[in-house]
This record gives C-alpha cells, structure tokens and sequence, in this order.
DNA sequence: TCTCTATATGTGTAATATGCACATATTAAG
DNA sequence: CTTAATATGTGCATATTACACATATAGAGA
C-alpha cells in the first residue's frame, strides 16, 4: 500500500467519524419536541414548521421568500405559505424592496423579536451548560473550524453538486 | 462589568457564532435536493425520507422502531410505515430478536448496503475535496471536537430537557 | 405466580405539509 | 423592445405525519 493510500485511509476513517458525529448533531437540532419545549416556553402556539423559519428570518432578515426557500431546502411555494402563516400571526411582515420590486422582503416584527430573544436566551443557557467543562482552547477551536467548514460545504454543494448523505 | 460579565458576553458571542455555523450545515444536511442527488446516482428510484432512514438502519443497526424513531424526531408510527416500504424494497429487514421479542431490529440488506456504499464513496469524494484545502491540524481538532460536542448536547437535550433552536 | 405498569410495534384515519402546474409582476440581457 | 430569467403567489392532488387505539412482551412488586 502506498503512502498515498494509507493518507487516504486515514481521511477516510475521519470522514467518516465526522460524519458520524454531524449525524447526531443534525439528529438532535432537527428534534420537533425541542422546537415546541422552545414556543411552549414562550407562551405562544406555533406550528412546528413555523419556527425554524422564524428564527432563520430573525438571523437572515429582511431576506425573500426565495432564498429563505433554499435555505430550509422546501420549494418557494411552500415557504411561501409558511411565511404567511407567520404574518398572519403578528410574528413577521413582508415589505416591499424599493431596490427590486419583485420581492417582498421579510423581517420579523417586535412581537417576532420578542420570541426569537426568549429562544436566544434558552440557548445560551443551554449553551453555557454544555461548554462549562470544556477547555477554553478546545471551544475556541470548535467555533473557528465550524464556521470555516460551514463555509467550505456551501461551495461544494451550492447547485446541482453531489450531497453528502 | 464585572470581569465574569465581560467573560459571559464574550461566550454568549462565539454561542450565537456557533449557532450560525450549525444552521448553515444542517440545513445544507436537510437539502432533499442532496439525498435525491445521491438515490439518482444510485439507480435507486426512492422516497425522500425513505433514505435517510436507511443510511441510519446502516449505521445503526439493527435497531429497533422507536429507537430510529427517535433518532430521526418522528413518531414511532411514522417511522414504522416508512421501514415497511422500505423492506418491500428489499433494502432492510426487521429480523425478531431473541433477547426481546418485542422488538423487530432492522438491518440492511445486502442490497440496501451496496447502496449505502455507493453513497459513502460520493461523501468520501466530496469529503475530500472539501478537506483537500485544509490545514492537517485542522482537520483532526475538527473531528475530535465535533464528536466531543455529539456527545455533550445528547446529555443536555435527551428528556425533556430545553431546546437549542 | 399474578397483576400492573412500561415498552415496542403496528393499523385506521384525519389533518397537515408539500410540490407541481400555472399565473403575474418585475428585472436583466440582447 | 423583445425575450429570457427571477421573485412571488394560488389551485390542487398527493405525500407525510401524528393521534387514537390495539396487540404483544417485558419487568417489577405483592
């Protein structure tokens, strides 16, 4: 076996241990029963679909049906209808984009604002909990090579590229 | 400000850069767009979340019903009717088991895991190509420190626990 | 052992979520 | 100024999901 193989080899096994690990991850964000202990907190009823598109327009906003569409990876049609669910309940707005007509941005309002930051708070909580026994460098390092990874998979799996499994 | 205020803050800023970066790879994760990528170049003609089911039945198996289901944040019901279509595909199979005969564990096939392959052979190419750029070091504190971070939000969120967000 | 509770799985059914076909408005390109 | 591309939205058929309920087995305690 080559060395070049044997390189190979052990990327691989790394992969696949990364793979591993960001399957839980993934598993354990995409939990509806944590979504709904979160709008159960905030003392508002909110469909399960609804809030991870609330938070992403509270990070992202204003931002157009289209890309919030990508983002969740649902067709437009359907985020469409989301978004209006959640106008329709006080918690965003679409307005109008002076730049481009077409698109009617969305934002959250200060009711939606008011959600997003009991769920921020809850998270840094959890958040706190979770990393108080971590060694400062290590959490450091992971926030770092998160963002630098997140960065790196966009451009690798933007349009019609290969998925990941 | 207190020097723990200054230190809390200073937390509670890599938290919510954290929580970016996770938003941003799980939802590259939950791009059906991926897993369908995958099935085509499988020659698989198959449901959309029939796949991910079935690279954790690989991963994890054999495995019960609600464990997967579980793993996944969908109901048992659920979970146990998409498991049926996909050993009428012949690509699982829930096997009784002798310990507890309540439990049918699903395994793959020999034909769901040269399926499975194939898809691990794509992540590894893509993988690859992704990490290619990367500093050695890195790439392994990455690994390590993701698997750390799997670990520790199972403990903080399994029963319930708060939500992230 | 007997009973009671908890767990694992599965089916019927109704509500929900989703995407495709299609339509409109606006922008950009030639 | 025509044509293609983009952003948004509605009607409708289908897929997905979960709740209520049922069955079988396991485990704990009297």
């Amino acid at each position: 076996m080559s060395i070049k193989n044997v390189q190979n080899t052990h990327i691989n096994l790394r992969l696949r241990q990364l793979h591993g690990a960001l399957l839980e991850i993934v598993g354990v964000m995409n939990r509806p029963q944590r979504d709904e202990a979160m709008v159960r907190e905030a003392g508002i009823s909110l469909d399960r679909a609804l809030f991870p598109l609330l938070v992403l327009v509270e990070r992202l906003g204003p931002i157009g049906i289209v890309e919030l569409a990508d983002r969740v990876g649902r067709d437009h049609t359907t985020v469409s209808r989301q978004i209006a669910k959640l106008e329709s309940l006080g918690l965003v707005v679409r307005q109008e984009s002076a730049s481009d007509r077409r698109v009617r941005a969305v934002v959250v309002t200060k009711s939606g604002k008011v959600m997003t930051d009991r769920v921020d708070e809850a998270r840094e909580r959890i958040g706190q909990a979770v990393f108080a026994t971590w060694d400062n460098q290590d959490f450091e390092d992971l926030v770092r090579l998160m963002r630098k990874f997140a960065d790196d998979i966009k451009g690798h799996t933007s349009p019609d590229s290969e998925a990941i499994g």
